[in-house]
DNA sequence: CACTCGTTTCACAAAGTTGTGAAGACTGTG
DNA sequence: CACAGTCTTCACAACTTTGTGAAACGAGTG
């Protein structure tokens, strides 16, 4: 059971959503530590981790390390040891993830470019321009998501500690 | 000037913007030619195409079947010839493909899963469940984003023919 | 200060993706 | 009804990505 088991339903769960995830673009075994973590009440270590989805200690190396890197994962000593124990972080990543996503600024700026140089007065030059105008406004959208969220989880009794 | 020229910014603006979707999962060629077609004031023959970007007639077609089958491109043959034409739909494909995205359902459908998996009461079945409904508090905003748009649009004198 | 255990780095192998060339299929025309 | 011009299919090669094993590293301990 400690190895990764297939059938184990939680396991299961480890490896559908660490899929779906690699299909946005999210490195696939970093996926794969982060709801391995997620799932487990206590924190882990690198050696737990790999045993239980049967990898590599280099590949949970790689993987922690990408995490922590963007904040996904805390990594704390253990005393009188020398290993390492990752756990979740406090506030959820997967807000921080979504909300402060750069993609369609990337968007925006590229189709400023077009714009420019199609000219704003072709057919084309306006079509670019319009999508410009969509991707800035899902951007908008976007940036007040975070706050809309604590809203209504507040509205709804979810306070979180530390939060207002 | 008809074979990609790497210089010219339309040429540039082709590629960056193809790249940047590719990185959100999109095809690679199929954003060549999206943003290729989207570029030119009038519709474009698959030769004309492939001569633009400079890749091989293959290349071409696998991307116009990917486009048109989500109705991304418009394929419509050219009288008196053997040629096809391709160009934009009227109505714009981003909006669909942002509005239409089914990526959160999908893990809110897992994280469900996972959810039961854990026990809805365990720390990290509780974390899971807190995953699951930001995702659809995400998906629900997604659901209502096309209906701002076209209000804001509407509100801005931006009418687009056949639109309310 | 040498030893041990855990972690990290690195070169490489396995697997997956992407676009090509060439051959085949289809369609309208002389 | 044979031909020519387009488009499509397919096997393959180039490239990219991903994870492994092995070796190096480093921190705590006797």
């Amino acid at each position: 059971m400690a190895t990764g088991d297939s059938h184990d339903p939680v396991h299961l769960f480890v490896e559908r959503m660490a899929l779906a995830f690699a299909e946005v673009g999210s490195p696939r075994m970093a996926a794969r530590v982060l709801f391995t973590v997620m799932s487990s009440d206590d924190p882990l270590t690198a050696a737990e981790i790999g045993e239980r989805l049967g990898v590599s200690a280099a590949a949970v190396s790689g993987a922690v390390r990408y995490l922590t890197q963007f904040g996904m994962l805390i990594r704390e000593p253990v005393p009188r040891s020398r290993r390492d124990r990752y756990r979740m972080p406090d506030n959820p990543w997967y807000e921080a993830t979504i909300t402060k996503t750069m993609i369609y600024k990337t968007f925006i700026d590229v189709a400023e470019d077009g714009v420019a140089a199609l000219g704003a007065e072709t057919q084309a030059g306006e079509r670019v321009a319009e999508m410009r105008d969509f991707f800035i406004f899902v951007q908008e959208e976007i940036d007040s998501l975070r706050e809309r969220w604590r809203a209504r989880r507040a509205a709804t009794g979810h306070l979180r500690p530390g939060e207002v």
